[in-house]
RNA sequence: GAGCCUGUAGCUCAGUUGGUUAGAGCGCCAGGUUGUGGCCCUGGAGGCCGUGGGUUCAAAUCCCAUCAGGCUCCCCA
């Protein structure tokens, strides 16, 4: 296999037989959590307009403008979603959600694409999961957004985290702010790397958000947002804090904290994890007040976070936290000959009826192949059916656990197999 | 887009200064047990040593290129 034929494309991956389990666990609890402060899911397609996230995510941010797979059929332009805020508006905007009343308490779950190079915790197909609450400007929608989020981590046992918090501003505060920090980084500017260079022009506050050496020292003087913001965004800042504090959810803030994504004002937050190495943001999101307005729908204030999947399991795994049981498998058929197999399968379905998960061997192998085939797929039982038992009416019903077997009819196994409630899959 | 590292069996990895038919553990298949798994024993299948070229009497091993992967920077989930 040093040249298979065919193989994924770079940064996306086959989650295998092995692993979904994992999986499976996870997008569990976020349901039940999501269920818990009343979130509803949303589904919206993998592929949107491109335009759509053009103008909702921004034109300058690096997703847009060097990591989308976008190709175009006819006069329709389309890219693979790279993020699901943008579309999750647009749904609101299409369906006029606002129409059912209230606010709108969306969450979702799945794939997004974004073409950059692979590494550890990032691929070019990943899983987000991420709520929204449309339609409200008050603290208590971001905070419950931030609690949502938590929770989800709190259940999976991931602790050991640090909520960042900061504003960046409502238009306004953003211009004063803006200013200052062109005022403040102008002086300085041929000293400034390259990219701070060009994101003075661009988008000065994510000057803030370089990692680059030489920026550090004019970043670290540099003036923070939290002194420029209006009375109104000032306040609203400060009931967030309140209100984390009143629930306990531990935050640091960081007037540094920048988000890539263009549509964020006003409230900005991200969860970090110590066990992820280089990409070491769990999950993060904010406030957009401006996105529904700007892909043409009313002004409505909204709030939402967007959580990595893939990183959560990293963190999972660094913190040895099993996600799944070992699967079992509650009968085994094992057959003696055709006769055999043929009653094994008309009897499987009586067995699966009841609940119970059953298998047998098809191909005819030896006995003992069978039984090791039982034992590799965690048999809690075996049935043995060979001449003898078809003769008599009665089967060998073997505890694959407790090595023990005795010979019963078919109706005195299935009620045995039933009566046990461990063996018992749920059927509701 | 840039840097560093790694490509040997299904998986994890050995392979000594280049030297005969390339190894181990796990896994897989079969036998030891004429109808019984796990433990044990025995045997077997499975490798163009990522690919191409070069050096050499001789290359998994040295050189070059290429492809793939991993990690890092940038950025983000």
């Amino acid at each position: 296999m040093a040249q298979p034929t065919f193989s994924t494309h770079l940064g996306m991956v086959d989650i295998l037989p092995g692993e979904v389990g994992k999986w499976q666990t996870i997008e569990r609890i976020i349901h039940e959590e999501a269920k818990k402060f009343n979130f509803e899911e949303i589904r919206t397609p993998i592929m949107e307009q491109t335009e759509l996230i053009a103008r909702g995510v921004g034109q300058l941010t690096d997703i847009v403008s060097k990591e989308m797979f976008a190709f175009q059929r006819g006069d329709d332009r389309y890219v693979l979603r790279p993020e699901c805020t943008a579309p999750v508006a647009r749904a609101f905007v299409e369906h006029h959600l606002d129409q059912r009343g209230g606010t709108q308490n969306l969450y979702y779950i799945g794939p997004m694409f974004r073409a950059e190079k692979p590494q550890k915790g990032r691929q070019r197909q990943f899983h987000q999961f991420g709520a929204e609450i449309i339609g409200a400007d008050a603290p208590a929608a971001d905070v419950d957004i931030i609690a949502l989020m938590m929770a989800i981590y709190d259940r999976l046992g991931i602790t050991n985290t640090t909520l960042k918090i900061n504003s960046v501003g409502d238009p306004e505060s953003r211009r004063n702010y803006t200013k200052a920090l062109k005022d403040h980084f102008r002086p300085h500017l041929p000293q400034l790397s390259d990219i701070s260079q060009k994101r003075f022009k661009n988008n000065p506050l994510r000057i803030l958000d370089s990692k680059e050496e030489e920026d550090q020292s004019f970043i670290e003087d540099a003036p923070v947002i939290t002194d420029y913001l209006t009375e109104e965004t000032s306040a609203h800042y400060g009931q967030v804090k309140e209100l984390l504090a009143d629930l306990n959810i531990p935050f640091e803030e960081d007037p540094h904290l920048v988000r890539g994504l263009d549509y964020y004002t006003r409230t900005a937050f991200e969860l970090i994890s110590p066990d992820l190495g280089a990409q070491d943001a769990l999950g993060g999101g904010g406030r957009y007040d401006l996105l529904i307005e700007e892909i043409g729908g009313q002004h409505t204030p909204a709030v939402g976070f967007a959580a990595g999947i893939e990183r959560l399991l990293i963190a999972c795994e660094e913190l040895d936290i099993e996600l799944a049981e070992e699967e079992t498998l509650d009968v085994y058929i094992v057959t003696l000959g055709e006769k055999a197999r043929r009653w094994a399968l008309r009897h499987l379905p009586a067995l699966r009826s009841a609940g119970l998960s059953a298998s047998m061997d098809y191909i005819g192998r030896s006995i003992k192949a069978q039984m090791k085939d039982a034992d590799r797929e965690n048999a809690r039982h075996t049935i043995i059916v060979g001449e003898n038992e078809l003769n008599e009416g009665k089967f060998t019903l073997r505890n694959m656990k407790k090595s023990e077997e005795n010979a019963y009819t078919f109706e005195e196994i299935l009620g045995k197999l039933t009566d046990i409630p461990d063996t018992r899959q749920s059927l509701q």
